[in-house]
DNA sequence: GAAATAGTGTCTTTTAGACATTATCCG
DNA sequence: CGGATAATGTCTAAAAGACACTATTTC
């Protein structure tokens, strides 16, 4: 591309403390089911700034030694006590996005790279090294359901230059106006006082982006099989759908749906020991397919024309 | 959330330059439309390293004093020459990843976060303060139609931590196996030698990935409008689709399916100037609706069932 | 007038969803 | 046995897609 000879010289004299500094942090938004309901893994902040808050966990990246995926993957390693022989190996990891408003943190400016963890039901957490605590929270104590402002569209994440138009996320599809308390911060706020409230820095904001993404994601990837063991059944399926969308489906109709699509599930040819606590048929047990995108897809019902 | 003084105090003992630095980019992949060819916003690199190579526009977040947002309109705004009175206002702008690899930059670590932009047909390029020059690419010559890789799933950015999956970014559908070259590098390889090959960086990668996120994002929201003046046939919408989707579209069924979705155009009762320059009746103008996603989606046609 | 294009109509296939029905299992 | 649940069947409505057709304009 260029001499080499310079290129070298060129790089031995460079000093990356030459200009200010920034910091990056990954911050993980761990999703799983626990009795029915979606849970998000919390800690409690055990050093400044905001000790004593709750936050997502995270930490600095290792400047030179891991990348960003390698940092998520590390910090959820460490606050869910998981490691790659455990259990963490059935966990889905990817990037949710990043936030940089220089005033986010009051230290100084740090950037933060989000990700989203789909996880199956784990043990209890515990606290990671400067956590004072870690524990799975019932996502409806922390962030109630329904965002109207998210749901259309990520909100920019400050005061955009003028005339530029913000712009949505991966989302596809539209969320059902929720009757969520926080309508009064708005995308320009500093801090959405209502979903989220509490967490520390912009973790409210964070949370409530991972969650719509979670609930568009399930729809067009079978990733609602990584809340679930080895195996499972349709109804268990289902369940993880009605925790995650927070609405109830037809079993029947979800049934049918779920074995038309090619490569969502597959039949291991078992059924499950026993049937349902009250009565009924042994459910027959499946594992996840080989698709990574479902086609068609399951859309959430209760869409509304209002939501455009 | 706790006492004022002791974190004052802290802050003020805080030392931001105590730890090994992480240097922190933006890169933009902005899109537009010129003689109905897709086209990419390209600079020749000024400095080193990759002197002299083609690269996104970018640079450096400037500590403290922006957001991502707010560095990301700016690098774009240097390089189209646009500034919020003419024509910025029109630019669609939104986040797509971010890229931390230890290893991307010969010079440190670098972490880019990554911007996607919609532009109407713009004025010629004109470089910024460290490129060389800068320049409308079209995209068949810099990524060839097709990645069978990314169209499913985000590859990981690195290795992965064994056991932890690769997530896919915000994707919904499958793109068709195209007959590009760059299948031989996989999500692990260190550079990507297909798509993409002689941008510096991992900007391939970059792009290939904002060309997916593009071709699924004008399926679900209005943003193909985007790319379009404010007044638009409904001939013109679909040659948008046409140009980054690389696919011809009926141009009947298109026509109808766009006016059957509410609010992704409405009619400003007036008629293009002249019909088409063989003939044909004068087209109705449209201008973009209020909807900011689309109901029903419009699909992609030819997704394949290979595409799993 | 010939050719091309804008816009509409019609029919078929696929899919979602409401609902009903059968079979199986628990207490 | 009675109630609950798994799984399947049936019907309707919505939407996608193929194709045909009319009207309007340019050369």
């Amino acid at each position: 591309m260029t001499d080499r000879q310079g290129e070298d010289a060129f790089l031995a004299a460079y000093d990356p403390r030459a200009f200010e500094p920034i910091a990056v942090t990954v911050d993980v938004v761990a999703l799983t089911l626990r009795q029915g309901a979606l849970h998000v893994l919390l800690v409690r902040r055990g050093g400044r700034p905001y000790e004593g808050a709750w936050a997502l966990p995270g930490g600095f990246v290792q400047a030179g030694r891991e990348s960003l995926d390698e940092a998520a993957a590390r910090e959820l390693a460490e606050e869910t006590g998981l490691d790659a022989a455990r259990g963490l190996g059935r966990v889905h990891l990817e990037q949710l996005g990043s936030y940089g408003r220089p005033d986010r943190d009051p230290r100084m400016h740090v950037v933060s790279v989000a990700y989203l963890a789909f996880a199956p039901d784990l043990p209890e957490a515990r606290a990671g090294s400067d956590a004072a605590a870690a524990e799975w929270v019932p996502v409806e104590a922390v962030a109630p359901q329904g965002n109207p402002d998210a749901a259309t569209a990520r909100p920019m994440e400050q005061d955009r230059p003028a005339g530029i138009h913000g712009g949505g996320s991966g989302r596809r599809s539209g969320e059902a106006p929720g009757d969520g308390a926080g309508q009064g911060a708005g995308p320009d706020a500093g801090f959405d006082a209502g979903r989220g409230a509490g967490l520390a820095f912009d973790h409210g904001t964070i949370l409530a982006e991972g969650l719509d993404r979670a609930r568009a994601k399930i729809e067009y990837t079978p990733l609602a099989a990584a809340f679930l063991g080895e195996e499972f059944t349709i109804t268990e399926l289902r369940s993880v759908y009605e925790a995650v969308w927070g609405r109830t489906l037809h079993a029947g109709n979800f049934h049918r749906k779920v074995l038309s699509v090619p490569g969502f599930v597959e039949s291991t040819g078992t059924t499950a020991g026993r049937g349902g606590s009250k009565g009924g048929p042994r459910a027959r047990l499946y594992r996840a397919g080989d698709a990574r995108l479902l086609h068609p897809a399951l859309l959430r019902p209760d869409r509304e024309d209002s939501v455009r």
